[in-house]
DNA sequence: TACAACTGAATGAACATTCACTCAAACTAA
DNA sequence: TTAGTTTGAGTGAATGTTCATTCAGTTGTA
């Protein structure tokens, strides 16, 4: 009986499946099973809601990210345990994928609530390049070429194994993705 | 007096500057120095004169990519001269940059024409990955996976760099970026 | 009864597209 | 040459559509 529940659900459902212009109120209200003015009682705005949605999504991915996270691991084990929960976040589900390339490119969310909600996933991310960087492990760059590059190499892989299935005939492996990350940046 | 050229510029300005949802018809017009109606006379609609735009600006980079590339080099000299020549064709043309990323966005793009497009580019990406494995040079991993990697590494910390410019300040180097990338590959 | 939750038709704004019109250049016939 | 005629690029107000948002009315519940 969760009302705003439904109504994020099916908002996530739409945004995944027809893209953010796509998706009027109207067919939001439908699949959310109820009036469009409902929407209303629960968010000002459209641009409210896809806010709410895009905060949501965000905690989920941090919280993915962390899941058996330990920090007292080597470094090489907290790059594979970190960044393997990200890439099964994106890849798994994908529907979060999707939702995070649609909702990064919508200019109702400014780059400051997504640097924010970004952060939550990757502040850890900046103690463990700090900790390589200490133990040579490492390569002596500022983080955020580690973690972006890291983070685009596989938001990018698992973007295309998602749009275009085709062209991975056979499942990749996500120790070598992983691994190729880990070449990236080790020392 | 070249109307169409005016106006596929102006297009490029405006969906780089504001964004694609929020350059009307008449605004284009406008900066193009013409009737709204006279953009019907050189494209059909909207969609077709957007893909126009990403036709062009994919040749562009294609063209970009393969600027002294020599395929009598070894492979990593081909590596670091292809992959730096996308690099750059992001980095020093930030219009570049967001233009590929809002197109990219666009759902009016379908997967085939933007393969296509992308296909250019890569075609000759292909090549070197195969030649860099006979040579036990680079990973024995399926092409599209190698390419996805890198493609999506440089995308990316262009498109950080561009968008939040204050997380970079001291420059970051080409080679840097382009060694993380041959890390990854490098068997 | 009162009150909150809910509904979906109605409203108005934004926008892609159309079309009746303008006018300068090219062409023709004298 | 010149007056008359045709052509078609160019124009922008008008049209129709799509939506976000509102609100008068309905339903469910205490």
């Amino acid at each position: 009986m969760d009302k705003r529940r439904n109504i994020l659900e099916a908002t996530s459902d739409l945004i995944a499946g027809q893209g953010l212009q796509n998706c009027p109120m109207s067919m939001i209200a439908k699949h959310a099973g109820c009036g469009a003015g409902t929407i209303y009682r629960y968010f000002e705005t459209k641009e409210d809601l896809v806010l709410a949605l895009f905060t949501e999504l965000s905690n989920d991915m941090a919280e993915s990210c962390l899941q058996g996270y330990d920090e007292s691991s080597c470094i090489k084990q907290r790059f594979f345990t970190f960044w393997g929960n990200f890439y099964r976040f994106m890849h798994e589900t994908p529907r979060n994928q999707t939702l995070i390339e649609q909702l990064s490119a919508c200019p109702a969310i400014s780059q400051e609530l997504r640097d924010q909600a970004m952060d939550k996933v990757i502040h850890a991310g900046n103690k463990l390049m700090d900790d390589g960087k200490a133990q040579l492990l490492i390569k002596n760059m500022p983080n955020e070429i580690l973690k972006t590059m890291t983070f685009g190499s596989l938001m990018m892989i698992s973007k295309k194994q998602h749009m275009m299935p085709d062209m991975f005939p056979e499942p990749v492996s996500e120790q070598d993705l992983l691994t190729m990350c880990w070449d990236a940046v080790k020392a």
